[in-house]
DNA sequence: CAGCAGATTGACT
DNA sequence: GTCAATCTGCTGC
């Protein structure tokens, strides 16, 4: 395994690193109890431009606080009171870049995701459900992700950009043409089903 | 301080 | 398709 080193965030595109994350494995740990998946769904914040942002207009909040923090960190803040969602922040000091994680797969501690969930069948398509399913919840706000909690790795699994779809974000109509952009990014469901063996998924598969 | 909207989800008509 | 759950931050009185 080769955890994301610091480089991966801070440097390049919020964009390209939200399309990069697709495929890695995001991983966290709770004592001896690890849980991960597949990042297949990301969007894109672009900072102090962005309508959609949380940092719109150089906003600084206590809750957005993290985002205005050096990248490879995590920004979880509550949605709608209840959801916790999880978000990567990229770039350097003071530039507020994150990407949304929206989608993963499951591959390792289903049972405890199901646990959590306390729901089946175990659903981890949306940002609130994957959030629950991996335990993380705003308790973990500013978590270090090149630490032993909350953590992404790159496992060689190779996603062609043709399999990549890209689209408008979801849920931002507030945020006028910002709301157009195409900053989602999502691995081709068609593509990603026809992975029928997660033993393939975990030793370095690739997707056509 | 009241009201409201929000990077959502699941239950229900 | 509708709607409630319920925390944060913004707007307006």
């Amino acid at each position: 395994m080769s955890k994301l080193p610091r480089s991966f965030y801070t440097g390049g595109d919020v964009t390209n690193i939200a399309r990069a994350l697709l495929g890695k494995f995001l991983v966290t740990r709770s004592g001896r109890t690890m849980t991960a998946g597949i990042i297949t769904e990301t969007e894109a914040y672009a900072g102090v431009d962005d309508r959609a942002s949380h940092a719109y207009g150089g906003r600084r909040t206590g809750r957005n606080e993290v985002m205005y923090g050096q990248g490879g960190f995590a920004y979880v803040y509550l949605c709608y009171g209840i959801h916790h969602l999880f978000n990567v922040v990229t770039n350097a000091e003071d530039i507020p870049h994150a990407v949304l994680i929206r989608a993963i797969h499951p591959i390792a501690g289903i049972r405890t995701m199901e646990r959590r969930r306390d729901r089946a069948p175990l659903t981890t398509g949306g940002p609130g459900t994957l959030s629950q399913a991996l335990g993380i919840s705003t308790a973990l706000n500013g978590t270090d992700l090149l630490g032993n909690t909350i953590w992404i790795e790159d496992r060689g699994l190779i996603v062609p950009r043709r399999s990549i779809l890209t689209g408008p974000r979801i849920g931002v109509g507030y945020a006028g043409s910002d709301a157009l952009l195409p900053y989602r990014f999502r691995i081709d469901p068609r593509n990603f089903a026809a992975w029928n063996d997660d033993k393939d998924r975990r030793d370095h598969a690739r997707i056509r």
